[in-house]
Formats: structure tokens, C-alpha cells, sequence
DNA sequence: TAATCCTTTCTTTTT
DNA sequence: GAAAGGATTA
């Protein structure tokens, strides 16, 4: 008897399938078919068990994942379900948020910042406050602000936590952040994680209609979860503790981001769940196997495993040491070339880890007419004219929101200056609506006659639009938008390759028809909201229109197959990078990093560094990663011998072998040019020059590399 | 207030 | 080397 769910799985994928009541962990290895086991577990559900579809939710990371699934369960199980709960993180906080707007005292119509978003916010908070933006740029304090919102801690309780000025400073800010979030009537990314959970904690009668309504939870990449995050599931797990979480440790790449790896753990004595580890692994050869897991065996406290494949042998990873990043790229390009015959486009790949090591690739791709796309790195949506446009949009949804005001009210211009803005602002913090002060901006001193008029009428196309935002389409809407405060004419004859840019918002707008046609009855208020959750990951595209070759972040490729993958760039400094180099837990995140991008593979694995790269636009010298040092020779094929390898493999230091007498560094303004300090891993050297956020370094073995000043625990003054 | 030139800074990774 | 910010001037 044929049994399309069962049958196309292996002992332990089953196993998982069927193991549909109570807690179950599942520790699924690279190409182990993980996304098998979620969306056959999802089908067995629905025929089997006679689930209803609405009763499941599936959380994925991406929402490139969560559609991918949405697809692929539809595909097996033969009908539509477009209205599962097969979703995001954050865009289940958000419906939860929405449905329940009034119990956090928001309106309904509340708008999400995104990141860049919320550092105009933190700017201009940084200015009120009176604090320089060098010493504490708006990048910096959003790190923080978000780790801390991340950890579940609120400013009352960080106050009491502070211990040094730069943490006094970090509080105030935070405070008013949060202060000016509620002002403004939006929420940012944290939030769509945390105050779901403080929703839900404090009303229970809500908690338990989500705990009915969701009697099975399936969460994917558990490894990447957080703080807030694992609590908001444990709150929406329900006595019958039907959850089943899959992750695998090697692949935890978002430590960065507060993604806690203690969260497998502690989910398993919680809830005293079933383990199942899949080891079998279908996608990449063995040779690639062995390569990926020589990378990450030796890293401590990780639970131990060993992938297995029954593939065939497949060729040896080709590693190649290029003298410059020209010649890097040319080599990649022209194996790439020769690929070509026997792959397609879409079966190579290339990954770096920085998103601005693409152009150089880039420019001989296009030199020899190879089609490729970037995922990633400068997103659409950051670019000004459509940031603009986005920010009328939020501001015409909620006329209470202050960072979209501030960004557009000058444009196009209408004589609005900083010290117009700075009046209208006190009349804001006054309690006054954004939409009162400009419609009767006259009462405003100084201020010129045509701005007067000019504001007016901005007041006029804001309230009409606003009463029209539940009956008009988005892409009307926004057409009207746009021609009403003539944004082609302004783009077109105020910015600089205005035509480009208007061309840009044009093909916003026929994104948003896009957007329309999947979507019974779309609203503004919806799209502003989903567009904002979208991320670099989830263009990739569907598969059968993939005619290109494809380059990303080793982050974005998380997930992702290909026969055939590049990884460049791979030296120390890039990967692992520079900022990352100082801590073991640091360093180890850095090696699963580049675990990850080894086993996207499925047959060809090529590996690249240069010895020199251009850096700030200067040439610094570099040496191959240490990681390439773990994989075993007789996995590699040296495509032009490595002389440098022979010395870094001999003297690399570990990590305490190389600290001299010194003083220990505390505070990183004390490292001056013309110091000689040790650094745990590049031994002695003379700083050759300092700046905001790093210093160089000439080493005596490894000449000059680039140090992060966020960490100095490894370093000491010499002389 | 707006436009232009010059200086400074910047590079992780992203929901 | 590019992009963003700041200072300078009209």
C-alpha cells in the first residue's frame, strides 16, 4: 500500500511525523530534511489526526521560510491554505497585536518601525538629549536598546542595573525611546515579540482562546529563537503541550541578534520532550560532510553528532589563494564559466560574508555576461524615495507618528526648517495633534506665508486620505498620494538621478499591485505593515524562474541548497570578521558561520581568499582563514599552493599561548598610534592608527590588520 | 533656509 | 572609495 505521507521518509523522519502528542524536539542536521519532517508532520495532521488546519501554528524566521512551507504542505496535501497560521515571529506578534490593539491602549491602526526607522528616532532623541551623536551614534544604542528589549528587560528594571556612564546614558535614552514609541503610536521589531507576551500575561481570558485556538505548535530554526521570543511560546503552549521545535546547534549563527542556545536545552527538561536526532543526511557528498563537520567538532559544549550520507563520494573541495581581490574574482567567474553546460545559473551560488564584498564579483559576472542577482545588502525599500513614500503612507495611517512627520515634512520642500520643526515639536510634546499645528501653522511664529499655505493643504490631502484608507486600494492609494503632493515633479527636478528615482517609485507602486492581487481585500494599513516585516531573504524567488546565479550573506544562504557553491573572501578578518575575533563564543559563532555556508553544497564546493584586500580604500594584507586550517588536507585540492597556509597553519596562536607581560587594557580610548601592544591572536605590533570604532595594527607576523574596538579583552599595552 | 563643497566616517551578519 | 554629515556661502 502506498502512503504519500509515510513513505518517502526514513525511520526517524517517521518517527518525528508521527509523534503528534506532546513535546518533541527534534535535532535535525544540515540537509537532514528538516522542512520534510515540518511539512509531512503538518499533513499527517491534517489527514490523520483530523486537525484543522487553523488549529496549527507554524512559526518560521523568514518570511521566505514560512511561504515556502505554506507551498509545500498545500502541494501534499491538495488544497489551499493561504489562511493557516504558517507564519513569522513577528508577523504572529503583529496579528496578535492588532487583534488585541485596544488591551494595550493602541489604536487598531498602529504602525511598526523598522529599523531604520527607529535610528531617526534614536537621532533625534540623541539631539534633544544633548548628547553627541560621535560618542553615541543611533547604530550603537539601537543595538543595545533592542538587545536589552530582546532579554526582556524594561528601562525601570535597567536603571537599576547601570553600572558606568555610557549605561546612564544608554537608560535615558531607552526611556524616552520608549516614551516617544508610544507617543507616536507605533511599535518596532522587539516589540512585535514582547508585547504580545505582556498582552497575554495579563489577560488571561485572552491567553486561553489563542491556547484553544492553537492546539498543535511547530517552530523552525529553534536554535535562532531568543529571550522574548521563547517566552511568548511558552505562554501560548497549552496544558496537552503539543509543540514540536526543530533546530540544530551547529547552525546558530544569531547569537548577535540574543538568539539563546540555552533555549533547546531548557525546552527539553520543561517539557520532557522526545528527542529525535536525524543524521542522515541527503543533500551533499561526503567529502563535503567530512569538511563541514571538521569545522565545527571541536567547538565545546556543542551536542556531539556525526552527519552520515549514503551520496557517493563527489569531488574534492577546490581551495584556491588569490594574490589580490581582482584575481579572486576572476577565478570564481571563470570556474563559474566553465560550470555552465554542465549547471544551470540557479545551481551556483556564491557567499561572502559581508554584503559589500559583492560588487567586485559583480562587475566580472557582468564582465563576462553572466546573469547573477544580489540578494540583499541595499535593500529596496532603504532607498530615500521610497522610504519617502513609505513614510507619507505611515504618516497618513497614523498622524500621530512622529519620526515619518519629521521625515517628510519638507519634502517637497515647504520652507519647514530645523527651527520651524524644533516649534512644532514643543506644540507636539504640549499634547497638541501633529494635524492641528500644521493646518493652522499661522499661530507659529516667524514662520512664512507660503509655508503657512503650503501646510495646509499637506493637512488636507492627509485627513482626506486618511478617511479613504479602509475603501481605497493600496496602489490607489498611493497614487494619490503621490500626485497630490507631486512627488514625480519634485523628484524629477530637485534630486539627483531623479529619473532613476522616480522610476524606483514606480516600480513600488506595480509591487503593490502585486502585493493587491494576492490578497482578498487589501488595505493600506495591511501592506505598510507586511512590507515592513519583509526582508533581503524573502526576494529569492520562485524556483522555476531562478535563471541566475545567486549571490548572498552566508546569513541569507541559511537554509538554502545548491550544487554548486562558492565561498569567498575567506580570511581572516572577513571569517571570521574582525569584530568577532576576541571571545571563543565569538569565534565559535563565526565557525558554525561558515559550517552553514559548507553544507549549502550539494556537489561542488569551491573556497576562495585573497591576500590583500582594499579596506576604507587602502590595500591591507590578509591571511587565509583559520578555519580552512581544520579541514583535513585530503578533503582539499589546492588550485595554487598556498605558501602563506604553511606559516599560519605552524604559528597561529591559540587562545592564551600569546599573551606577554602588559598592561591589560580596560577602556579602549587608552590604545594611541604608535603604541606597542599583544593581541591574543595576532601576538606583537605597533598601532599604526586609531578611529572611532577600530584601530590598525602592524603585527610582526601578520602585518597590519583591522582591530574592533568593541572589545579589548585580549589586548595589552606594551610600551 | 538652501545649495554647495569639503570633511569625516565607515563595514558584520537581520526579523 | 563612497556616502553621509558638517561648514560655508548666498
Amino acid at each position: 500500500m502506498q502512503d504519500p505521507i509515510l513513505d518517502p521518509l526514513n525511520n526517524k523522519q517517521r518517527e518525528a511525523v508521527l509523534h503528534t502528542e506532546g513535546a518533541l524536539l527534534v535535532l535535525a542536521g544540515a540537509g537532514s530534511g528538516k522542512t520534510r519532517v515540518i511539512t509531512y508532520r503538518f499533513a499527517y495532521l491534517l489527514r490523520e489526526k483530523d486537525v484543522k488546519p487553523f488549529n496549527i501554528l507554524s512559526v518560521t524566521f523568514t518570511n521566505k521560510a514560512a511561504l515556502e512551507m505554506k507551498t509545500r504542505i498545500s502541494n501534499l496535501v491538495g488544497y489551499d491554505l493561504s489562511n493557516a497560521w504558517i507564519r513569522t515571529f513577528h508577523s504572529t506578534g503583529l496579528m496578535i497585536l492588532r487583534q488585541n490593539a485596544e488591551l494595550i491602549s493602541y489604536p487598531r491602526d498602529f504602525i511598526v518601525y523598522d529599523e531604520l526607522d527607529s535610528k531617526a528616532l534614536l537621532s533625534s532623541i540623541l539631539k534633544d538629549l544633548n548628547y553627541s551623536k560621535e560618542k553615541f551614534s543611533p547604530q550603537l544604542l539601537l543595538e543595545k536598546i533592542s538587545s536589552l528589549k530582546d532579554e526582556n528587560i524594561s528601562p525601570e528594571r535597567f536603571q537599576s542595573m547601570i553600572s558606568s556612564n555610557f549605561e546612564e546614558v544608554v537608560y535615558k535614552v531607552y526611556d524616552e525611546y520608549e516614551k516617544r514609541l508610544i507617543k507616536s503610536k507605533a511599535v518596532d521589531f522587539s516589540d512585535l515579540i514582547i508585547l504580545p507576551a505582556k498582552l497575554l500575561n495579563e489577560n488571561l481570558r485572552v491567553l486561553e482562546r489563542y491556547q484553544n485556538l492553537w492546539q498543535y505548535i511547530m517552530i523552525d530554526e529553534f536554535q535562532d529563537t531568543n529571550t522574548s521570543q521563547y517566552e511568548l511560546i511558552k505562554l501560548l503552549v497549552n496544558e496537552n503541550r503539543n509543540i514540536c521545535v526543530v533546530g540544530d546547534d551547529d547552525q546558530s549563527i544569531y547569537g548577535w541578534r540574543g538568539a539563546n542556545i540555552n533555549n533547546i536545552y531548557d525546552f527539553k527538561d520543561r517539557y520532557d520532550a522526545k528527542i529525535i536526532a536525524l543524521e542522515q543526511n541527503y543533500r551533499s557528498t561526503p567529502v563535503i560532510l567530512e569538511a563541514a563537520n571538521s569545522v565545527v567538532v571541536n567547538i565545546f559544549g556543542r551536542m556531539p553528532k556525526k552527519l552520515w550520507t549514503e551520496n557517493k563520494y563527489g569531488k574534492k573541495i577546490k581551495i584556491y589563494e588569490a594574490s589580490t581581490e581582482k584575481d579572486e574574482a576572476r577565478w570564481v567567474v571563470e570556474k563559474i564559466d566553465n560550470l555552465l553546460g554542465e549547471y544551470d545559473y540557479k545551481d551556483i551560488a556564491i557567499f561572502y560574508r559581508t554584503n559589500a564584498q559583492s560588487r567586485i564579483f559583480e562587475e566580472e559576472l557582468l564582465f563576462r555576461n553572466i546573469k547573477y542577482k544580489v540578494f540583499g545588502g541595499q535593500k529596496f525599500y532603504a532607498r530615500k524615495e521610497i522610504k519617502d513614500v513609505l513614510a507619507y503612507i505611515k504618516f497618513v495611517v497614523n498622524p500621530d507618528d512622529w519620526a515619518s512627520f519629521e521625515r517628510i515634512i519638507d519634502i517637497p520642500k515647504r520652507g519647514v526648517g530645523e527651527a520651524t520643526l524644533t516649534k512644532i515639536r514643543a506644540l507636539y510634546d504640549d499634547g497638541f495633534s501633529l494635524l492641528d499645528i500644521i493646518s493652522s501653522a499661522e499661530n507659529l511664529e516667524r514662520i512664512n506665508r507660503n509655508a503657512v499655505k503650503s501646510l495646509f493643504e499637506l493637512s488636507e490631502i492627509i485627513k482626506d486620505l486618511n478617511k479613504n484608507k479602509e475603501s481605497l486600494s493600496p496602489a490607489n492609494f498611493v497614487k494619490i498620494l503621490i500626485e497630490a503632493i507631486d512627488y514625480e515633479n519634485y523628484l524629477l527636478n530637485n534630486e539627483e538621478n531623479g529619473k532613476e528615482r522616480w522610476e524606483n517609485v514606480e516600480e513600488l507602486i506595480n509591487s503593490i499591485k502585486i502585493y493587491e492581487s494576492g490578497k482578498k481585500n487589501p488595505t493600506i494599513v495591511e501592506y505598510i505593515n507586511d512590507i515592513t516585516l519583509q526582508t533581503s531573504a524573502d526576494e529569492i524567488g520562485d524556483e522555476s524562474e531562478r535563471n541566475y546565479v545567486s549571490l548572498m550573506t552566508i546569513h541569507n544562504a541559511k537554509g538554502l541548497e545548491f550544487p554548486v557553491v562558492f565561498v569567498v573572501g575567506v580570511v581572516e578578518g572577513l571569517l571570521p570578521h574582525s569584530s568577532s575575533r576576541m571571545s571563543e563564543g565569538e569565534i565559535n559563532e563565526e565557525r558554525r558561520l561558515f559550517y552553514v555556508a559548507i553544507t549549502r553544497a550539494k556537489e561542488e564546493l569551491f573556497i576562495s581568499y585573497s591576500k590583500n584586500r582594499m579596506n576604507y580604500g587602502e590595500v591591507i594584507e590578509c591571511f587565509p582563514s583559520s578555519f580552512i586550517r581544520d579541514i583535513p588536507e585530503s578533503c582539499m585540492e589546492w588550485e595554487k599552493k598556498a605558501f602563506s597556509m604553511r606559516k599560519l597553519s605552524t604559528e597561529f596562536p591559540t587562545k592564551d599561548n600569546n599573551y606577554l607581560e602588559g598592561k591589560k587594557v580596560e577602556n579602549f580610548d587608552e590604545i594611541l598610534v604608535g603604541m606597542k601592544i599583544s593581541h591574543n591572536a595576532f601576538g606583537v605590533g605597533t598601532v599604526t592608527f586609531v578611529s572611532k570604532n577600530f584601530y590598525k595594527v602592524n603585527f610582526e607576523n601578520y602585518g597590519v590588520q583591522i582591530i574592533s574596538k568593541n572589545n579589548f579583552s585580549g589586548i595589552r599595552i606594551l610600551s
